[in-house]
DNA sequence: AATGAATGAGCATTCATTCAT
DNA sequence: CATGAATGAATGCTCATTCAT
């Protein structure tokens, strides 16, 4: 019995990878436009046509952009949890959500992806993938949140929500509310030079976090060690080593 | 003397009217990708040469767009504040809200194109253009929630803010946080169908609302007196006579 | 019996003019490409069929270009042949030739047409009017030029050319080799920055015609007063008034 | 080991090649705007984005246009140079005219081309190249005729030119002074059948240089004997095999 | 596994011209 | 006499995709 994968498979797979890396250059550097198959291929040292033998068209490369994406914020996330006791659920909450700032930061093209694929997936996946992304990318990357979220309120470091039409009634609709408000602020952050009232979204990015926090029943002064805490490491996207 | 509009005027101005809408229902559903002037010319029974009687330029018809779309809102936001009593501060800052979301809800495409025109002016305007639509965008659409912000904290009924580095020193920041909060949700509603976690959209929008005034000190009682007074009055772009 | 033309004759044959005048203006600046109709109307406040009430077509309206420019030339010719005694003939044969160079040189894209006009009349006329127009520019911008070498052989002041195949025959063949010197050498103007071999145009005219003249049997004590003489007065062209 | 060039890409020079022949027809016959790279696809039975393979712009296919023109010339230059003995100057001197001649002749349109491209490169060639080519046209067309002079001047053939303001310095400016001449009068060419006095334009050709040679000191004699030489080859280009 | 040639449709824009008003 | 609306064809160029080799 011999090897699983033949060098020709590993050399294909590693190909896969290659266009991948070259087709998000593309992207972050030219925007969406300036993804097109001949200028892919011409960075690839390829004919337009050799792509194809990878992907089948145009919307698959995409897509596997996307899912690739989304896997890379995902594995920055599990990382970046683990920068905290696994037990300080407070902390895990705030972590997961310095982790959207910082990956904002870190890649913003990425994360303007992210948005768009969130706010209208038609444009990056036209046909039936469209579904499927979108969905995977809520649960990969607000999965995390949720769990930590779950563990607060379970703890008693948060209410739990008693009163359904004023609050949220699981941890997952209070992880949309949390990821919404650090994402809608996140997106301005392109005016941030030109609107001046947009004067200093990482501090209005905690702001908001901790005021949602507070209205949900945490307790100031343990919220306040916390923030210490996970503010003191630093830009967690390059402590666990940065995108890959 | 005669009219001050001659027919011929009157039929011109109806066509940048008619190419404006034309033009919008192409972005709404094509996404941006799917306005071009030939397909335009198309819809309208135009050539494309027409068009260019009309607007100078793609970028030039684009820029009318946007400015269109932003002063209709502008304009609904001015008559839904108009439904509640002036000195009532806290509901103004509801109805202001409010709008927001239920103009997301009557044209959530215009919706989703204020979004990208925030997010990422450059596919829209590629010129010089680009600066001054969002800058008014922020403006026209921010303009009268900031504006109830400030009067609700000088009449007392929200804190100041004097802790600088845990809550927004001012109304413009204020109105930020939460039109950030509303707007990311809001986003989120094309996924509403396909991911099961946003289940109950628009119960997130007040939940998050309401959590962060309650966060920056509102009288809970009070709060649940406006929102019953503003959510009494249903949809507010429908009560204002819609959209133009 | 009122006046042979109406104020309204009058006012439309102004036009006419000023029609030209502009499309002369957009030649000279927008090289021949930059003559359209629509360009040519806004530059007049017009719109683009008010044209066609004046000249039946683009075509017609070139061709009249072409007409009003060599007349020009030629009324400057008549003008500049004045400067010096009529019986002055070798000094008439200089001045005409010194003419083209100053012409050359002060309205350079004008010239320039007459080249175009010489060279490959179909890019300016490209119907029937094509073979009229050259030739009446022959004959009015070489007219002048043939008269003064008739006078000078007859006069004895160069030779009559005996020798049929080694001479001209007449002052017409005469006058053509003259004129296509100059006018050879001063289509050479545009590359005078660019190849550095033209570095004295003007100086080459000069010597182009002494040498043609000394060749063709003109006493030299008398041909260097002549050139003296006419290169006292200057820039021909700006002496008497320059071009309408 | 096989051959250095695979079918392909002989097939794919061999178009290069077909591109070019077409595109010249096309200028030849429509004058310079009559090339358009949709007209020229269809010629070739291509669809116009095929030409781009070949071609990266149509500027770039003009360059190679010209190019090949000019090389084509000074190809045939340097074959007729060889007609004659390296060392009977003024042969050369007459060869090299008489080449200019028989080029107008055999090849009007390319040499129409010629013209332009030193009248107005800016239509040819808008962008830095323009300066390139002109001056690589001017190189290698005048470079065996500079020289030839400049041999002929050392050999005592000609005067050396010592009144410096009335005869050519140099044999760069003598050979520019006898091309434009010649030049000159063969741009007139299309004119002979429209204007009478253009009559003989091929021994307008062979006046203006005996004149212009014996002006600057050439004997006579020689000279006649040197221009029986030459004439007696009969058409020049034709005898070196004509243009590629 | 990849190339190289080509397609066909599309892009924004400009043009000369017509014609009812 | 002139406008203003529109046509229809053309411009240079780019694109995703196909397919024989």
């Amino acid at each position: 019995m011999h090897s699983l994968k033949t060098p020709r498979q590993r050399r294909r797979e590693a190909n896969f990878e290659r266009i991948l890396d070259a087709a998000m250059e593309l992207v972050v550097t030219g925007g969406f436009d300036g993804l097109s198959m001949h200028k892919l291929a011409k960075k690839l040292d390829y004919t337009p046509g050799a792509l194809y033998r990878y992907y089948a068209s145009k919307d698959v490369l995409i897509a596997a952009l996307t899912t690739r994406l989304i896997e890379g914020f995902g594995g920055v996330l599990s990382r970046t949890g683990a920068l905290v006791p696994e037990d300080a659920f407070l902390q895990q909450v705030l972590v997961a959500l310095m982790t959207y700032r910082d990956l904002a930061h870190a890649a913003p093209n990425r994360f303007g992806l992210l948005s768009l694929l969130l706010a209208d997936p038609r444009h990056l996946v036209p046909n039936e993938l469209a579904a499927a992304s979108p969905r995977q990318a809520m649960s990969e990357v607000l999965g995390p949140l949720v769990i930590a979220l779950r563990d607060a309120q379970e703890a008693g470091l948060l209410a739990s929500g008693d009163a359904p039409e004023s609050s949220p009634g699981d941890a997952a609709e209070r992880s949309v509310v949390l990821f919404s408000a650090v994402h809608g602020l996140l997106q301005l952050r392109k005016q941030e030079a030109r609107v001046p009232v947009v004067s200093d979204l990482e501090r209005l990015v905690l702001v908001s976090i901790r005021s949602l926090l507070l209205a949900w029943g945490a307790d100031p002064d343990t919220l306040r060690r916390d923030f210490t805490a996970v503010t003191a490491l630093g830009d967690l996207v390059t402590r666990v080593g940065g995108l890959p």
